[in-house]
DNA sequence: GGTCGCCTTGTACGTACGTCTTGCGCATTT
DNA sequence: AAATGCGCAAGACGTACGTACAAGGCGACC
């Protein structure tokens, strides 16, 4: 494995402990067992290696969430929200860094954008496999208002876990809330 | 007014437009227009006085939601979820604040426990203008869940506004996704 | 008028950071 | 065998940071 694949590497290690802003070049150097010119050397600069670093990580972190296997019914709905909680817990860093993701986003317009088209592809994602319907049958408007919700829900209810797990809510009194919630919507 | 109040007020600003990681000593002396000493001596750190202004500035935010005059029916819900969309963009500054401490709690044990009874806090608050209930008359199952719910809501509607303003989902939109959303719970 | 506190300041100090320069080993090429 | 170029390390360099120090101003009180 060469040095470049080392510092990728080390840098993702680096993401989940000590988060973007705190990691330094000597950290990632260390971690990966290399000097600090090696950053210079492959990747430019410090923020390249993260960056890329945080692409690589952020991508490859859907797959913790599980694969949906069947779609559409109420059985997944329940389903996918167990996972999601248990993912709380077991992936903390990673969400942890997405969050952070959000934030620095705040300061860095082509990131935002970034985080935008995420963003759209989450709310559809959530459409999806909450009404089991394919991608291209789903309305846009369907995914305006159900996709937000259930991707609002997520991050929502992540943040709840990661400030107190104690008291943030299990899979079953999410769906609990959202059938008592239910009774106090205006009609139509 | 003296050195202490305007440094007090220098940092509640600096915290919103620069954030607490990236505010620097000289920039609230010279934001303060004081010497950066005056900090050392008022307050004993920066740090000390970051987290003095953070108190302040993010307890007097809940006068940012709005009052809740009348609560419990379904025309209060819908406007409270008006109110809080307008505030996402008109106090942008306050929530990005909001979602930077919840990110260094998770650094910081003791932050942490501060945001975790705010948090109780919020959930109950959420629940009470819900139903319409007196604090005392709701019930834990009820907090935990449909307070739970609607502050996951709040937070991760917060999160799309903030990534993108643009496609993050209007009151309506949200009413209409919860609407949509309660025909795949699992019955019962 | 001198003295004693309380504020306030200018600035020096030590530390940590990211980057850049220099040079060394070691293949591969001529 | 000399030369070329790439991969990489060690360390210096300039900068920015938070804090500590010594000294000055300025009222109030003896």
């Amino acid at each position: 494995m060469g040095n470049r694949e080392k510092l990728l590497e080390a840098a993702k290690q680096c993401l989940f402990e000590k988060g973007y802003e705190r990691t330094t070049v000597r950290d990632l150097a260390s971690a990966a067992g290399v000097s600090m010119a090696a950053i210079g050397y492959h990747f430019g600069s410090k923020e390249a290696l993260l960056n890329e670093a945080l692409f690589q990580a952020l991508d490859g972190g859907d797959a913790f969430i599980g694969e949906h296997e069947e779609a559409g019914d109420a059985a997944a709905f329940a389903a996918l929200w167990r996972r999601l909680v248990a993912s709380f817990s077991t992936n903390r860093t990673f969400w942890i860094a997405n969050l952070e993701t959000v934030l620095r986003a705040q300061r860095d317009p082509e990131l935002r954008a970034q985080m935008a088209a995420g963003q759209g592809q989450g709310r559809s994602g959530m459409a999806r496999v909450v009404t089991g319907e394919a991608e291209e049958e789903l309305l846009e408007e369907t995914v305006r208002s159900l996709g937000s919700v259930q991707l609002a829900l997520v991050s929502g209810v992540m943040m709840q876990h990661l400030t107190d797990p104690e008291s943030a809510p299990t899979a079953e009194e999410i769906l609990a809330g959202l059938r008592a919630l239910s009774a106090y919507l205006p009609p139509e």
